[in-house]
DNA sequence: CTGAAAGCGCTTACAG
DNA sequence: CTGAAAGCGCTTACAG
């Protein structure tokens, strides 16, 4: 491997401009500590010779990095898809780039990656807790100082910031609805209990229900994730024990399309003699037929809220680690809007 | 800034394993020029001082990199995010880390986060080429021999690996099921022009429908996008045009989302009086209402396809660039089945 | 505002 | 298989 001058660096560009490196680096950095025209002189030379700069090597001598490590489930989800899209958009405008690891739900894929990013230099990290996450997990990044953002799914009883939407709160809307609209028998295809919507969601629609005098009895709950699939699979088990609702919650939206199939294939009218809600809002769910009710809980806003949070911090902002729960909003449509 | 220890160095595993630092860099490396038993007490003294490896420095000196840069237009478009997810499982199964950047289709900002994503160091880079895309924004990448992975749209005339569904003969097929149901007034919300997606389908079916007899008068593309917007807008300038047709054909699953939403709010039954088919096979698509005909492109299968090839490319092969046409599969369902 | 030099944490010939 | 030393391309005091 001899190509001949593979590759520009400071020193040259130094060279062509007739300055030092330490002009060059204060150039790149925009120290400010030069005259507008070498500064300019400088640049012509970058242009000229097509120098671009290795943020490697910058790391490893200031310490500073501008890559951020994002750790979640799954990004084919479209949660994540939307908040990515927003957290990326402003982390960009920063001059952060992201690096995306997907985790799968494996907590031990997810301590690798941890320290694969860590490895890789990130200045902070953006992570939704995979199932199992322990508080020990965190070490590796707190031990060296690296601001940890979480989102969607809280770690209880370990100071660090959270921005999730009020999963409890968006329960409980989705459930009063359907209690005005005349609705006593009740089902839930709940997420995942080990993750805080899993849980909060589920505890918003029970005590929800149990509040208004709902008997247990007429209160049918099923834990199981946030796939199409599951809620496939759910419904189908709830149309073999013959339970009787008016009114299913759906852990989100994918359950929901993924529940609303069997259930016509069993008879069931969505939106007639059956009403149907999900959360998240998805982009579809206004056009699917019936047209779905769901509670929007803003990924994207939430996207861009974690960004800006973590660029206070690596700014500096020694703020003590804080809880924000955004407020959901419920999104009334045809699903749901029939009265018994 | 003096935390006493900070950061493990290779130096104090070399210290505490009572070895050279050639010796741990070598087990960091499996170079395999050590003992089992050396290596073992290498790896112990690792895990006890927590010691993370930088792949900063590493790359500086070696030249070698883990890192792959990602360029797309939108992360939050469905095809993309499987694209992602896919690409991502196999990049991490060969220790890869993708380096995600949205582009949104904007040149300049395609230059600016190539140069970006190559500063930071990757060792490839893979990329749906923004609308607009030169020759030369690949310059950058290929002067450094960087090896480059075009997937779902094609640069013509540049040698660069181009992997990607076959998009005319996706709309061909489509095309042709609905003129074996009896159609023979066509309208098709089409791609973006500039893209080879948007042109090919467009192609596809245009040409599917001349050989097959039908007058340009029955004929009506507009051009548009690939988002539900626009799938919206350009349905309600048909409408507003008073085109006659029976059948339409819509870039993809998004659009036709959009479309099916203005056509229905005017009348049209689709799956009775309008046949509907899009692209992509998004998993709402079976689940939609009619469930919606659409031609799968194997977004996953590709992301796959991309990874290993890279991986090939970043081991060393040296074959001429190819370009690969992943077959497409139409399915038709509910929207499309009846016959005229 | 500039120049010369040290050093970030690795990998890599090189000599043993 | 090991040890001592150089060097990747930057940034950063430091002296001018």
């Amino acid at each position: 491997m001899s190509l001949k001058k593979s590759k520009i660096t400071v020193s040259d560009i130094a060279k062509a401009a007739g300055v030092s490196v330490a002009t060059v680096s204060n150039t790149l950095n925009d120290t400010g500590r030069m005259s507008e025209e070498t500064k300019v002189r400088v640049k012509k030379a970058m242009q000229e010779l097509g120098f671009v700069r290795d943020y490697n090597a910058a790391k490893l001598r200031s310490g500073r990095s501008r890559l951020i490590g994002v750790l979640i489930p799954d990004i084919s989800v479209p949660l994540f898809a939307e908040f990515c899209n927003a957290l990326e958009a402003v982390l960009s405008e920063h001059g952060y780039l992201p690096v995306v690891a997907n985790v799968s739900d494996d907590p031990k894929r997810q301590r690798a990656m941890m320290e694969e990013v860590i490895g890789h230099g990130v200045a902070g990290i953006v992570i939704c807790p995979s199932v199992g996450t322990t508080r020990g997990d965190f070490d590796i990044a707190i031990t060296r100082g690296i601001p940890v953002i979480t989102f969607s799914r809280k770690i209880e009883g370990l100071a660090l910031d959270y921005i999730g939407s009020d999963h409890y709160q968006a329960a409980q809307l989705a459930t009063e609805h359907l209690l005005e609209q005349g609705h006593r028998k009740f089902a839930m295809i709940a997420g995942l209990r080990e993750t805080t919507p899993g849980r909060e969601r589920e505890r918003g629609f029970s005590e929800t229900l149990k509040a208004a005098g709902i008997p247990k009895s007429d209160i049918h709950v099923r834990f199981c994730g946030y796939t199409r699939e599951c809620g496939r699979k759910n419904a189908l088990e709830m149309l073999a024990t013959h339970i009787e609702f008016s009114a299913l919650v759906c852990h989100n939206d994918l359950v929901s399309v993924g529940a609303a199939a069997e259930l016509k294939k069993a008879g069931r009218v969505i939106g007639e003699d059956l009403a149907l809600v999900g959360f998240d809002n998805l982009p579809e769910s206004e056009a699917w037929t019936p047209a779905l009710t769901s509670v929007e809980g803003y990924s994207g806003a939430i996207g861009k809220d974690v960004a800006n949070l973590l660029i206070r911090r690596l700014e500096g902002d020694k703020a003590p680690p804080a809880t924000q729960w955004i407020e959901p909003l419920l999104l009334v449509r045809a699903s749901s809007s029939f009265t018994m």
